[in-house]
DNA sequence: CGTGCTGCCTCACGTGGCGTGAGGGTCAAG
DNA sequence: CTTGACCCTCACGCCACGTGAGGCAGCACG
């Protein structure tokens, strides 16, 4: 019978000498002989076997895992189908990763996160550093603020810009709801009260029906928002509010 | 300012607080603060950092290129597309893998026709009886589905598993032509259009250009074909119709 | 027969990116 | 004033080896 050494089966498969070592010492694969003077002596089935090994290594399968479908009394046929599962799966995983790289580099080359005078310039009036301030005097403490913060401080200026068009059309419904004479209590100003929460909810803080109660309230008892919804259209802050309100009421009922 | 606690910061951002102070320790992420009885306080600054920390971490960056990327000058889009070429190397590496399994199970494979279970383990979701009788509905009366049942009744084990193998490298082909940013109208990607073409010619039935248009649109119409190649990669389905297309036009053409 | 050179052996410690306690302080709620 | 959920700092464990150190084995050449 043939055997090798090591380094020729090192050569042989791509593998180093520690490697193989180590796989001695872990029982994953003893060479079947050894040499009067303690050489390491792999025979052909121990190649097959390492070839396996080999081949299970480079999907990043652990070695244990390795040794229990070695040491499960398969055909070749079935580790070679399994293998190929494995690879498969993990080319869609690498594929994702590529695309999650693209992402990161498209963002790299034209949206760093987004300034304060970016921001100025997107939302105009409503972004006032001193509103700023007072708000977090308010709410400073809560869950919601933080969250809120650590979530808007990554945002890039498209994302800032994606934000203001989805409310400005969520205001937009509002704004039809109320001309088409619909009450606040109606079915589409229902919808569109929802629409604002989940955004709120998605792109700020957890925000429940309950607490988008006082939120609508705060539109119309503080004057600098009852203004900009009015400056949309006459009495839409407090028809806003009775939307929040009535839509609060439905998901309570449910 | 606005500070979370190492709890609060895992949470937000999916890592353990291990993470964290592993991170401290190594001086990758050092709080910019800490409370009078020691906590840990990070700022929003530390936030973001840690974000890119994150996503730096998702590519499989180590940490200490992450500390340079972050630390040293402004060029991390450097670095993600270096990453993406260590990426796409292994991407490689795991093409030629699974070819080298799918020959290997080839030579192990005997000559007897494939049983109903070896089709479903090897084709996986992919194949359902529901979705045959669906086919047969559709198609049973057409010369195209007699010939393809004549053909793939004989189909070995073997044959299947090379016939899954060729399908497997003509998406592939698709998926590079993709990623390298050439369009669907592109040289590759019609090149990979006619090999599918014949692919399906050669095993299962005669299949002109014109047909293969209508393929081509049902990829996309339908959603399980559109999900099996989009989950290869994002828009893919449409891709690869619009390569078919392209590729009948020449064909027509000339 | 000695002298190198290469290859093999066995310890045994190092590495990266954390996981997983141990032992003990801190903080808000009840 | 307790209780339970957090937080802290060590410090060792894990995997799959890398990297020597110190010492035989085997073969060619002088």
């Amino acid at each position: 019978m043939t055997t090798f050494t090591v380094g020729q089966v090192a050569d042989l498969l791509g593998v180093t000498v520690r490697t193989l070592h180590h796989y001695d010492e872990i029982g994953l694969l003893c060479p079947s002989e050894r040499s009067a003077s303690g050489y390491r002596l792999y025979t052909q089935t121990d190649l097959t076997r390492l070839q396996q090994v080999v081949v299970y290594r480079r999907l990043e399968m652990p070695l244990d895992e390795i040794a229990a479908v070695l040491g499960g009394g398969e055909d070749a046929a079935a580790h070679l189908r399994r293998q190929r599962e494995v690879v498969m799966t993990r080319l869609g995983e690498l594929n994702e990763l590529v695309t999650a790289i693209d992402r990161a580099l498209e963002r790299e080359m034209s949206e760093k996160p987004a300034t304060r005078d970016e921001m100025k310039e997107l939302f105009g009036d409503g972004f006032k550093d001193e509103y700023q301030q007072e708000a977090e005097q308010r709410w400073g403490d809560t869950d919601a603020w933080k969250q809120s913060q650590a979530r808007t401080n990554a945002y890039t200026k498209a994302d800032w810009e994606q934000i203001k068009a989805e409310q400005d059309a969520v205001n937009a419904e509002f704004v039809a709801a109320l001309r088409s004479g619909e009450p606040a209590t109606g079915e589409a100003a229902m919808a569109a009260a929802e629409r604002a929460r989940q955004q709120i909810h998605d792109h700020f803080y957890d925000l429940d029906h309950d607490f988008h109660r006082k939120l609508g309230d705060m539109y119309v008892a503080d004057l600098r928002f009852a203004q900009t919804y009015d400056e949309l259209a006459p009495g839409l802050a407090q028809y806003v509010r009775d939307a929040i309100h009535a839509n609060a009421d439905r998901h309570a009922g449910q």
